[in-house]
DNA sequence: CTGGGGTGAT
DNA sequence: ATCACCC
């Protein structure tokens, strides 16, 4: 999928296209964008390996039901590859230490911290799956460039097909600001998050993507136009552009179009027969390496689904079983987002012995006002309603009278609103909302505007002093290219010195930047409360200290308390949420385990076992699941968890002693030291006082979070809360 | 029995 | 509601 290039012919080609396009009024050097794409190394791999750090040395691989979703580098190097079946990976590599990856709640927590903190440098941030991001730095290059007198045109990181290219005058300066912007974003992640990414600099999404993944582990690689027509035609086939999928790729094949040349060469008017004018189009475009869409920010998420697969489900009392098993952790996770879902639906996948690709079925309804309340308030009567609901669309699908064979069934809410209360606000909230999503931000393209919005201006330009890191270069590759170098000294503390003044007062914060949250405007995490009132605080928050706080803080205060209430409630009573997924390692263990088939043969219809998986109440909603977990850490409850036997191997207990003695006496007991002792050291800190606040207060944590803002205010606030969502990760499970 | 998610267009 | 795409 590299960089095996060719073929002189086509080169000259993509060469006039891209003199085409920059003989438009917008030419490179001025208005050409500069987009990033970030790509987390071997994602869910590296957050297990946070949990357990004693899997760094082993080769990992995350299991979801037989497949090897994803894989550590360890492993990597022993053969094992990404979506490979169990069987085939413990045929490579016996040794291969295996980890459920089927609840996705850590994996998503992370996800989303990765995603804050790049928003909190610019809001123009898509993202793209758990373990992608997009973001169009365009402003923040061009503010770099008209601040700075003598810019640094060296490139970090690899340049693609640097070898053939001259670059004594580096004509693109502006993607030599980028690639520096992206290894202090990737330097951020990984001192802020201990996560490793790869990332790709270009001039559009497409390209960005392509080019990210050219030097694999924790490296990141610019693409400079001139190289369009290389890398474009350095793909096998046209399935790796991004864009032409499965069924594109099918009907190319069909007319005879293999490589990604074939289809640039493809006559436009027999494209356009097969596939309509407009996707034609587009598809020729993506095959030279043009793509003009536009950075989509992401706000909170647009729905939340749950599923699980299974070889075979067939009677009513398994679905209605499985249902409410899902419906239980989906509400939590609604719950804690705080939004109301106005819509329900159930999908499902029907066995079916040839086409068993494709095939889902949904129906959906909407959700009554009153029990779309019950479900972001955590009311626990709302699950009887539900899965009432659900059993009804199931019926609308499936005769039940007859046999039946289902190997799938999802749960989603959507239609998320943040305001349940039908009135007044309702109106002046979703007219005042932006015509559509990611317009809120103008990102210019094809015609380059001269008028940027101050606020925009503003975002991005302001850089979170929070996350200023001027550590060490990160040890990867290093090119640096020609002279020009100014020293490294000049251009070392680059975010604050050409970023101008960071916000005076309300610092973006690591967790929530107050600009990134004003661009979602209509989402708010709680309905019901103005930060006015301040009736439904509990006792023991001072009101006083309270109406300090800044606004969006306040916000999340008070929708905790609902949310502590419940959590802490249900946690008790219910089902303890445990989590399913982190198995401690002991090898051999592992395997004769997962080599064991899930029991129940076919026949036990009662309770789908063996491979289930008892979800973990999933993290709140990402935008302000900093701000809000600090205050209910209810939910994290010690969990006398279900370990494995023989699970002493989890944690080395030979560094316990040494790592110990740095922790606080009273620091909490899920906390594994091993953990605790790889983390960066400003993490470290932030844990220990973080920890050393903790009163016995389990209950209403808020109480402290509340009274250590008002002075030191939200940066304090934040970075404390920010330490204490991490809790989640420290869980020796 | 490639997973467990997501998004947007039609 | 389904289909397409992405990871």
């Amino acid at each position: 999928m590299d960089v095996d290039d060719e073929d002189g012919d086509w080169i000259r080609g993509a060469d006039i296209l891209v003199m085409g396009s920059s003989d438009t009024p917008d030419s490179d050097a001025t208005s050409s964008r500069v987009i990033l794409h970030f790509d987390l190394d071997c994602f869910y791999a590296q957050v297990e390996m946070i949990r357990n750090p004693a899997l760094r040395n082993k080769p990992l691989g995350i299991q979801q039901k037989y497949i090897i979703v994803t894989c550590n580098y360890v492993a990597r190097d022993l053969g094992v590859t990404k979506l490979m079946s169990v069987t085939d990976a413990l045929e490579k590599c016996p040794q291969l230490v295996l980890v459920k990856g089927e609840d996705l709640t850590h994996y998503r927590d992370m996800s989303y911290k990765v995603t804050e903190l790049l928003m909190s440098y610019c809001p123009l941030v898509e993202r793209l799956g758990f373990d992608e991001n997009f973001m169009d730095v365009t402003e923040m290059v061009d503010t770099r460039v008209s601040q700075t007198s003598s810019p640094n045109l060296t490139f970090t990181g690899h340049v693609y097909n640097k070898d053939s290219l001259d670059l004594s005058a580096n004509e693109h300066p502006r993607l030599a600001i980028g690639s520096h912007i992206a290894a202090e974003l990737r330097e951020a992640i990984k001192t802020n998050l201990a996560l490793t990414s790869c990332a790709g600099i270009a001039t559009n999404k497409l390209l960005a993507k392509l080019v990210s993944g050219t030097f694999k582990p924790n490296q990141q690689t610019t693409l400079l136009p001139e190289s369009i027509a290389d890398i474009m035609g350095s793909l096998s086939g046209v399935r790796r552009v991004p864009g032409i999928g499965h069924s594109t790729g099918h009907r190319l094949k069909a007319l005879g179009l293999a490589t990604v040349r074939d289809l640039q060469c493809f006559p436009p008017a027999e494209l356009a027969r097969e596939f309509g004018a407009a996707t034609a189009q587009r598809l020729q475009n993506l095959a030279q390496g043009i793509d003009d869409s536009l950075v989509t920010p992401a706000g909170p998420p647009q729905s939340l689904s749950d599923e699980d697969s299974f070889k075979k489900m067939s009677s009513t009392t398994e679905v209605l079983q499985k249902v409410e098993e899902l419906l239980t952790s989906l509400m939590e996770r609604m719950h804690k987002d705080g939004r109301q879902p106005s819509t329900f639906r159930l999908t499902i996948r029907r066995f079916s012995a040839t086409n068993r690709y494709f095939s889902r079925e949904s129906r959906q309804c909407p959700i009554p006002n009153h029990l779309g309340q019950k479900i972001t308030t955590g009311s626990g009567d709302a699950l009887a309603q539900l899965v009432s609901m659900a059993m009804k669309l199931f019926h609308k699908m499936i005769d039940s009278s007859g046999p039946f064979h289902l190997t799938l069934i999802n749960v989603c809410f959507s239609n998320l609103h943040s305001k349940s209360d039908g009135r007044g606000s309702i109106t002046s909230f979703f007219m005042q909302k932006s015509p559509k999503k990611g317009q809120l931000v103008s990102q210019e393209q094809e015609k380059p505007t001269v008028n940027r919005p101050a606020h925009v201006l503003h975002t991005c330009t302001s850089l979170p002093t929070g996350f200023t890191t001027f550590g060490k270069d990160t040890s990867d590759e290093g090119i640096s290219v020609n002279a020009s170098s100014v020293s490294s000294k000049e251009n070392k503390p680059t975010l604050l010195k050409h970023l101008g003044t960071p916000l005076p007062v309300n610092l973006p914060l690591p967790g929530c930047p107050p600009e990134a949250i004003s661009l979602y405007e209509p989402y708010e995490p709680n309905p019901s409360q103005h930060h006015s009132d301040l009736g439904h605080l509990p006792p023991d928050v001072d009101p006083e200290v309270f109406r300090h706080l800044p606004e969006s803080i306040q916000k999340e205060l008070l929708s905790s308390f609902q949310a502590g209430e419940h959590g802490c409630s249900q946690g008790a009573s219910s089902k303890s949420v445990t989590v399913g997924s982190f198995q401690p390692t002991q090898t051999a263990q592992l395997q004769s385990a997962l080599l064991q088939p899930p029991s129940a043969p076919a026949a036990s219809t009662g309770s789908g076992k063996g491979d289930e998986h008892v979800k973990e109440t999933s993290g709140p909603d990402a935008f302000f699941s900093v701000c809000r977990e600090t205050l209910s850490t209810c939910t994290e409850q010690p969990e006398s968890n279900s370990r494995s036997a023989g699970s002493d191997s989890g944690r080395p207990s030979s560094i316990e002693p040494t790592v110990f003695s740095q922790l606080p006496s009273g620091h909490p007991s899920n906390v594994d030291p091993a953990v605790f002792s790889a983390l960066p050291p400003e993490l470290q800190t932030e844990l220990l006082s973080e920890w050393r606040q903790q009163k016995p207060a389990l209950k209403i944590p808020t109480k402290r979070a509340a009274k250590a803002a008002p002075t030191k205010d939200k940066k304090l606030a934040t970075k404390a809360a920010q330490a204490n969502s991490l809790l989640n990760y420290f869980k020796p499970s």
